[in-house]
DNA sequence: TGTACATCAGTGAACGCGCGTTCACTGATGTAC
DNA sequence: TGTACATCAGTGAACGCGCGTTCACTGATGTAC
């Protein structure tokens, strides 16, 4: 092979990542194999060698969505009581920041739409997605039987991803902000945390 | 003018409803404009008698899906109490009905992802039905400071929206209604709606 | 009342464009001898 | 050690197709005389 080992496995990743940053961004079909690939440094002759077709992508892409988001938030988290967990979890998604920067956040708030269009190849990717989420959102919160947690963990993640999708949708930000904070707020008396943040989402959107 | 005097409008509206309809069974992008004309009856040829463009025709059919909305449930809540009126928002948003008929549904629900791509005036339509449906909500809401009941209103309706939306994207309907129910329940409780619905979701979704 | 004309909603062929996909080719490198 | 060959990731032109949009035309009807 007249390339290193690992060559075209590091290709196919730089694809992926593009991939999975572009179909956040702007959709599934809002983007082209050949701005992927160029993205990626490529030209759209080569992506053939690497994924089967555009829905193979879109769906390996959102595996890795998730998979980047999982990993960012777990090293965040890392020692962290599960409360304190939920509570940086909470507040990383329902923030201006994450509405402001959807090529790298959560496929939920952003792909749901477009999913339930998608091929059965692309759901699934996204549905593995969503249940290993609830899982983990599950254990973080307090007591109460497992089905209960599993019950408001569920509940709370419709209402985090509605608040982030609706925020972005409407171009007048003091609206937005307006469903963002009140969102985050009603969020952590449900789950059970203690003390609410005080400061204006103004100050919170610099941070 | 050899049609009657209504004509063009009533062909307008025919196109509009079609329109309305197919896009937000299959997003603004996810349908063309000969569909949409063919649906309405008519070759696409025509289409710019009547619009300027299809944006324009986004935007009109986004409108228009919120007055219809808007038309359906003040005519089913027509002389209920605010209370039983957001109840019975409530109990047919947040439903497995609503989920399998996106086409007549609530275009937060189905559109939200989109309309963060779409131009101005897309968004504009849709920033005005949000804004009309937030306002009607925390009218329906018991007690409380205005401030407080539109806060509430905003996230509530945050989460009918995205547990609908999310339940939408999984194929897994087991998952999908145990998402529908756990929002259903938590979202009456949090209105300080009384009476729990206790029938489990497969027989809800038979009625 | 009857004929010629004007109107204009709707038709259907055509356009330029971008898409996903295919394929003959390139050229840098590892291997065989 | 040096040369000929095989490999294959990546290139770039080309394909068929569907899209939004344009435009010359049709033909049913209302109006003028």
């Amino acid at each position: 092979m007249r390339y290193g080992d690992g060559h075209k496995q590091e290709t196919r990743g730089k694809v992926l990542r593009a991939a999975s940053a572009a179909i956040r961004a702007r959709g599934p079909d809002g983007v082209g194999v050949a701005e992927i690939m160029a993205r990626a440094g490529l030209t759209h002759g080569g992506f053939y060698a690497h994924f089967p077709s555009k829905d193979a992508l879109v769906a390996a892409a959102v595996a890795d969505a998730f998979a980047q988001s999982r990993r960012r938030f777990l090293r965040l988290v890392e020692g962290c009581s599960p409360q304190a967990a939920f509570c940086a979890f909470l507040d990383g998604y329902v923030s201006r920041e994450h509405c402001d920067h959807p090529a790298s956040g959560c496929p939920i708030s952003t792909l749901a739409n477009d999913i339930a269009r998608q091929s059965p190849a692309v759901r699934a990717a996204f549905e593995e997605g969503v249940a290993a989420l609830l899982e983990r959102l599950a254990a973080w919160l307090p007591g109460g039987a497992a089905q209960d947690r599993r019950a408001l963990a569920a509940s709370l993640l419709a209402e985090m991803a509605g608040a982030v999708a609706l925020a972005r949708a409407l171009g007048d930000r003091a609206l937005a902000d307006e469903i963002l904070s009140a969102s985050r707020a009603r969020i952590r008396t449900r789950a059970g945390l203690p003390a609410p943040d005080e400061r204006p989402s103004s100050a919170r959107s610099r941070a």
